[in-house]
DNA sequence: CGCTCTCGTTAGAAGTTATAACTGGCAGGT
DNA sequence: ACCTGCCAGTTATAACTTCTAACGAGAGCG
């Protein structure tokens, strides 16, 4: 990586007791949602006094920043995961809901309601298309030629058009499902989802 | 109503002054999101001092659960508005987007990400099941017999998959428009949105 | 016309984020 | 090995938030 962080005793110290911040963040997160993430809470379950993760984290956005960007790496290394070995887009659609499934407010962290003013740094939305060209990957059949007209390797309009409807009808699903909308509907989520899963694949 | 609302000049005095404490909440969701909804700050805008509102809500959770009440009520009158003038699923779509784009808080107040500890009351989730009946009802066709087995009719099989199809794809296209995931793809979301509605009234 | 209810006030408790100033100890360079 | 300087964590404080309590004043109700 570019940014070097030299391995001094303190960086490794540092490096840790963010780590460490970053696991009561998600626990906080996984029990009340972003909203309910707290510096302070988080300081008095470290045994530390509120002040001290401002050396660590400027301030809450940042904090949420980053765990934004853990969440993004974590779900493209389950699709590259889950993509390098020899998957379809079937199997993709069942990493993601498991992935999702795993931590609901993490899924929502990344494909939630947004924050009006916020506006995610340039290497978060990197992830985010890092994650979108494992889909147009496996979106690819192989009567899809990948025409590279001009430097960046234009996507077949149809893979495109598969790719998009995957990522939307998927998240459909899947938020409505997390969000609790289908609970008293007499109604399997896992089967609706499926089912769209088989309508995107066939 | 069951609930009298006696027509004292006080209670008429209430309830104008909780109408105006709601147009001020709305307008700073839609500027700042649910999270940043502040009753001091609302006070402030009124020319009140803080506590003043507690007269009028119990507490900031029963200010935004009547919000999310009327987002709700307002959203079924415009679903039920289109379905009544003659109008098939894809007008009622069109509806839909309109709706949402209209304020895209309102939106996120109601299919955005839920509060882990929040219940919504029964009144409000009476109010999300009047919109899946009149899309039950559109979602139907001729052919579709509308079995009444026991006592609530029970929807035709077809007619509710494509409702459920309708509901979650059109989400899945609005929620990730709104949130702003299609920015810096080169993409027209309401061309994807027109597309998704194309393919489910075919 | 008088009583009472309710409205809005100020005060204050218990939180939150975040900054400033201070202290103690460890790390690193000489 | 020492000494210096940086840095972690502390307390104090400001400016917020929600929400409760106690109180005065006035308007509505009978």
């Amino acid at each position: 990586m570019a940014t070097a962080g030299k391995d001094t005793p303190r960086e490794r110290y540092r490096a840790q007791l963010r780590a460490e911040v970053k696991q009561h963040a998600w626990q906080q997160i996984a029990a009340a949602g972003a909203a309910g993430l707290s510096l302070n809470a988080i300081a008095k379950q470290m045994g530390v006094s509120g002040p001290a993760l401002y050396r660590y984290f400027a301030n809450r956005d940042e904090l949420i920043t980053e765990l934004i960007r853990d969440a993004y790496r974590s779900l493209a290394d389950a699709i590259r995961t889950t993509a390098a070995s020899g998957a379809d887009l079937a199997d993709l659609g069942r990493t993601l809901r498991t992935w999702a499934l795993a931590d609901p407010q993490r899924y929502f962290l990344l494909y939630g309601t947004p924050v009006p003013g916020y506006h995610a740094p340039h290497d978060t939305t990197a992830i985010a298309s890092e994650i979108m060209d494992a889909l147009l990957d496996a979106a690819r059949t192989p009567t899809d030629t990948t025409a590279t007209t001009g430097d960046r390797p234009q996507a077949h309009p149809a893979a495109l058009r598969r790719a998009l409807h995957f990522w939307t009808r998927l998240h459909g699903v899947l938020s409505l499902e997390l969000a609790g909308h289908f609970t008293g509907m007499d109604l399997d989520p896992a089967e609706l989802y499926a089912d769209e899963l088989h309508h995107l694949t066939t």
